[in-house]
DNA sequence: CGACTTGCCGAAAACGTTTTCGAGAACGTA
DNA sequence: TACGTTCTCGAAAACGTTTTCGGCAAGTCG
């Protein structure tokens, strides 16, 4: 069971071991082991028993030297917890093939000499490319024009309308979740979100109240609820809606932190869940939500997605040409049990 | 301000180009940039100059190339969320310098062949060594020892005891939650945790009854709740430990999920936290321990610092050899208000 | 039979560095 | 003057690939 050949992979097999063994040139090895056509296929068959037999690994420095192309690209991020910048790195890692393309991940603790600092790492890594994730979705400074690699932003814009940005839909992702809320019967739906200051709250507070309008409704309790990030909110806020709104039917709770909070106090004051009121979330943080009680429904920034969708940009970038703008990728409802 | 002295980086400028604008040799610029001493003060600033100039920035893989050093590392991981890997990732960027040496992120998702792949790719990307970041804390399987570069597992040992691993003191954080409760006047303390499986459920809980020993104290109910890690188990499994030890005055619990359930059912109940029951948790998720009612004290298992000792043992190990073993980073208490 | 095509292969240049080694200059000493 | 030292510097090799180009043999065609 254990008979590998014999895979001593002691020190730096080379191509020019390899076609020794071949009986051939460097040159003809390298061909024959790229799929070039200028070998005759008895030859290549050799050269790449050989390899297998040697297990010849080619020294992607020295490929990527003369390719002009190193195979790399970094993905530069702010964001402490990694809690958005991980599905994006998992959606961009399993675009680009894993053994075409390897990325560096720099996490820059939102300093931005630090940023500087990594960027000036990656690019004398000659890394292909660059994606950056910023750490809240608002507009971030850009890293200039006058860089040798592409640059794609996800997740937070980049404050420069030339570069190119990808962003989540927002706006989509409140009207899908007050569409859901609208479509089971509820009518006296109330939003409880986050710092006014973020663009992702007032964009999500806007799509619902779109949604809204369209129905001729209004929200609950005529305003919506601004706050911070946190369950503490979530719970307080929830008392205050009760409290102004007793009959209210629904609540739109600005991310799953909150919609923990509003959940928490829905059940200290007896209120069934979904029965009498339904909650909705938003970001699916599996950890938060499928652990709820009941297990909360909620809108997925389908953020892998964006990290496939950089890694495409990004790719096709690479040889061409990037044009800017900002394109956007929509959400997608999770239901589970407390809608 | 914008006044950057043109530097139009456009075309991979080189370090012949430097010499060339210093008026120097390749190698002497060479030289002069890397502080060797055999060049003149003189020409040594004229270089300098040259290089800002130009703003150069000399290429890695060259670099690389000669001098048998890529300044890369991999992580290679299996943990989906991120939720171990990125502590561990943070420490290990800081103790490396991040001009140094740039770490790989791979994630394996569980998948043995990805891994394989993976670890394929990184081999012939030259990393200068590899950190395995498992997925539970339990053995995992060698990647084998005929690598031609170190390895160090951490967060996970290897089964291999040949092979370096880093790993929590599961025991230790046992000890450390039940002293902190015993010295805060508790007396009859329930232990609540997840899967029996977990090598780490096992390791504190023999912490936990270690501890109470020395005090000639026994667990509250007379045995260890295991489960399931998730809320849900907290909440049915303080029900049942309720029913059957009515006046137990803590629990520990053995991870922050499950203190959450914990939490959640204590208030169900009505009963004073840290009044009448004091919780404690394990993880230090702070998304979940900061935001509970109470906040949650918890045990923390210091992986920053683990990440850093894995990135100081593999940077000696580069050069140097490696032995093999286990060691353990102690964990840390981290006090907030359910305690 | 000569000329042209085709198929297969190897020599060598190139990528951008670091490092070794020898050369030249300047200087002091015998 | 002849010789050894000490400073500076540059030519060239090396790292491990890919790619261009030319050469040779065998086959095809007029």
């Amino acid at each position: 069971m254990e008979s590998e050949p014999a895979q001593s992979a002691n020190r730096a097999v080379t191509l020019r071991d390899v076609a020794k063994l071949a009986g051939v040139s460097i040159a003809t090895a390298s061909k024959a082991l790229n799929n070039q056509p200028q070998v005759r296929a008895e030859t290549r068959a050799r050269v790449i028993r050989a390899a297998e037999q040697l297990s010849f690994s080619p020294n992607t420095l020295a490929q990527g030297l003369i390719t002009q192309r190193s195979g790399t690209v970094g993905l530069l991020t702010s964001d402490l917890e990694g809690r958005f910048s991980i599905p994006i790195l998992m959606g961009a890692e399993d675009a680009f093939g894993s053994d075409q393309t390897s990325v560096f991940l720099c996490d820059a603790r939102g300093d931005a000499v630090r940023e500087k600092h990594h960027l000036r790492a990656l690019l004398s890594r000659r890394v292909d490319g660059l994606i950056v994730v910023g750490a809240r979705p608002d507009a971030r400074a850009s890293l200039g024009r006058d860089l040798p690699v592409p640059v794609i932003y996800a997740y937070s814009p980049s404050a420069d309308p030339d570069d190119l940005s990808l962003v989540t839909d927002n706006v989509g992702g409140g009207r899908l979740a007050v569409d859901h809320l609208i479509r089971h019967g509820r009518r006296r739906i109330a939003h409880i979100t986050g710092d006014e200051t973020y663009g992702a709250a007032q964009d999500r507070a806007r799509g619902a109240l779109e949604r809204l309008g369209e129905e001729g409704l209004a929200l609950a309790g005529e305003q919506v609820w601004f706050g911070s990030w946190s369950e503490a909110w979530g719970r307080g806020a929830t008392r205050m809606v009760l409290q102004r709104t007793p009959d209210v039917d629904a609540i739109f709770a600005g991310s799953d932190e909150i919609a923990r909070g509003v959940l928490d106090t829905l059940h200290q004051e007896n209120l069934d869940v979904p029965g009498k009121v339904a909650v909705i979330g938003f970001d699916n943080w599996n950890i938060l939500a499928a652990n709820a009680r009941p297990p909360l429904s909620t809108v997925d920034m389908n953020l892998e997605q964006l990290g496939r969708l950089a890694a495409q940009r990004l790719f096709a970038a690479i040889d061409g040409t990037l044009e800017g703008g900002v394109e956007t990728v929509g959400c997608r409802l999770v239901i589970r049990e407390s809608s």
